[in-house]
DNA sequence: GTCTATACACCGATAGAC
DNA sequence: GTCTATCGGTGTATAGAC
């Protein structure tokens, strides 16, 4: 239509105000909890009232189902990056992954609470929000299948197994690595369970 | 002192009333979720205003305190249960025991949520009502000990292992059993890998 | 002692003035 | 687009009726 530069101009500045909204968001929620954010404390980061911000986030919910996607789109991405320097064994490649994902999960409480616990009540990701996430365990998945693993009971075994171990690792030692030094010990339990070749190193 | 029996009528009527909210609290938690419980209506339940649960719990965090002390105590109450029927060899007393906890944690949502994961922001559990978690811990590294499986790491894997699989069962497909049937693959994979002997039937 | 009525501070959300 | 004002909701505190 006419006007489209000015129309552009108008776009930008409201992105960079979602921008600077989904920041503040995630400073609060790292300092206080992700449940002790509030609108009125995000407004006030920025210099704004609370109901100013349903201007840019139809509710308080939309915007954790930006933060949402905007979690599992670092993932994804952290796994793109990771492609690129995969090791050559099936076994090294499981035990790379499942380090990646444990170790962006552990970096930051409230981005793993909001990620892949239910720590928020009425929130639920929208299928948009979903999407990245998708893409991280079909990656993880399709690395599976080339590694050999096809079945899809041991595939939801690797992920309850790595899950596992993350919720224990931020429930019962925080900050700590006592469940984080567990994680490859894991994988080769699991590899030996699979029947993956190499390094069939024993139990210790 | 003088009127004991005066005093223990009103220590019962009291104790009763107490159990009569924690009655009607489960009920809400089961039927509306955990955190959506109200003392509002936790009170209209059972004919009373909310301010007036203030004279039998001093706050709504004492109400999930003692709703978690009850879950782990009837978590410990079924652990003590299946004692007197545990099987004779190593790896089916790991398996049975794991069944136990799975399927304690998974046959309601609402108390596993208030048991194992952080789902109320503000609550943290007394040590009073965390000594039947401890309790249970115990006991189960009790039998592991008795199996020949004493290592520390060990131990910890299989905590990691069984709460993965159950948090992924609740999170992934609740009400089903997607996760459930691969529990005894898991302890399996988990026994060859503490090296247990017997039954070392491959992965299926 | 038990319970109620009332009030407070906070929340998310909405309506409407500017 | 941002504000003020307000609504209905929450947990919680307290004064006082019975």
């Amino acid at each position: 239509m006419l006007g489209s530069p000015i129309r552009d101009r108008q776009a930008e500045r409201r992105s960079d105000t979602r921008a600077e909204i989904l920041e503040a968001a995630w400073v609060i929620a790292r300092e206080k909890g992700l449940a002790e954010l509030t609108l009125r404390e995000v407004g006030a980061r920025i210099g704004m009232r609370a109901p100013s911000l349903y201007s840019y986030f139809d509710s308080k919910n939309a915007i954790y189902d930006a933060m949402f996607a905007q979690a599992w789109s670092g993932c994804l991405a952290a796994f793109d990056d990771l492609e690129k320097r995969l090791p050559r064994t099936p076994r090294a490649e499981l035990k790379k992954m499942a380090r990646a994902f444990f170790d962006y999960a552990v970096a930051d409480l409230a981005r793993h609470q909001l990620m892949n616990q239910r720590t928020i009540s009425g929130f639920v990701p929208s299928t948009e929000a979903y999407a990245p996430a998708v893409g991280v365990l079909e990656r993880v998945r399709s690395h599976f299948v080339r590694c050999g693993v096809d079945r899809a009971d041991h595939f939801d075994l690797y992920i309850a197994l790595v899950g596992g171990l993350i919720d224990a690792q931020q429930a019962n030692d925080p900050g700590g690595s006592r469940w984080s030094a567990l994680l490859d010990q894991a994988i080769d339990m699991f590899a030996d369970h699979v029947g993956l070749p190499e390094s069939r190193r024993k139990s210790t």
